[in-house]
DNA sequence: CTTGGTTTTGACAATCATTCTCATTTAGAC
DNA sequence: GTCTAAATGAGAATGATTGTCAAAACCAAG
């Protein structure tokens, strides 16, 4: 299904490289900006395309701000996880839950959907944010 | 948390009513137009506010396009679910898992983060976009 | 029914992430 | 080196969403 056909260059170095950095999401625009602000120059446009490549190929994990906006991070080597992200001050705590997966492939084969994927994301306000 | 002290206004009650001839997902501009081709007269940015009103308060399902699209639906009477969507045609499906909601419940608990909410979703090809 | 203070609306400008265009540059194969 | 398809980049274009702010609607009190 994931065509590695993808060429190697210098940009798409970058990009890998720039992502093995953080070990955040961050956004299309925060990593050309990081990789401009090292000297890099990788065109805006080149890392969209990029991210959207790597996430469609599965080498980097993808979710989506509650605005909308897409974050990307490298792929910690296949372990699935989720997020509890802080609606207040953006704070995020990693969780897994297997039984979770177990069930969203179930509910997929069930109804006969074939490389199903899934999202699931956790928001509230942490302790620090109460007021 | 959730204030119901929104006004009741012809906009509003345009907007719900609209809400409740439809049964998918819409967008706040396919929303908007509908209402407009009804003769309603509401102004953009007010389904846009009435829309994430109705979200936060609970009285609307709020999902997001893989394109990060907002899509309105009205709430099928409280009923907290999912979906599985086709990648490719999308179709959607409405899915439950009880287990799904006590256990993000409980993280949220564990971490202590209050308010907590989550949304999940499947996506997968459906049997008939599969090659 | 007026008055006054607040909330909501609407038209349109402004934002801003993302996509498109297309000429130019590469990677890879021969 | 030569050729071809894929990749890039600069900037324009798109399009959903949000901001602005004066005018209109709501509600409670007088």
């Amino acid at each position: 299904m994931t065509q590695n056909a993808r060429r190697p260059t210098r940009q798409r170095a970058a990009v890998e490289a720039g992502l093995a950095d953080i070990d955040d999401f961050l956004s299309t625009q925060d990593l050309h900006a990081r990789l401009r602000t090292q000297g890099q120059s990788v065109g805006l446009a080149t890392v969209y395309r990029t991210l959207q490549a790597m996430a469609t190929d599965g080498d980097v994990d993808m979710m989506r701000t509650g605005d909308g906006e897409a974050l990307y991070r490298r792929c910690s080597s296949g372990s699935h996880h989720h997020h509890l992200v802080c609606r207040s001050c953006g704070r995020t705590v990693e969780v897994e839950g297997p039984a979770v997966e177990r069930w969203a492939d179930k509910i997929g084969a069930e109804n006969d959907f074939s490389d199903v994927v899934h999202t699931l994301e956790i928001v509230g306000t942490c302790s620090g944010c109460q007021t």
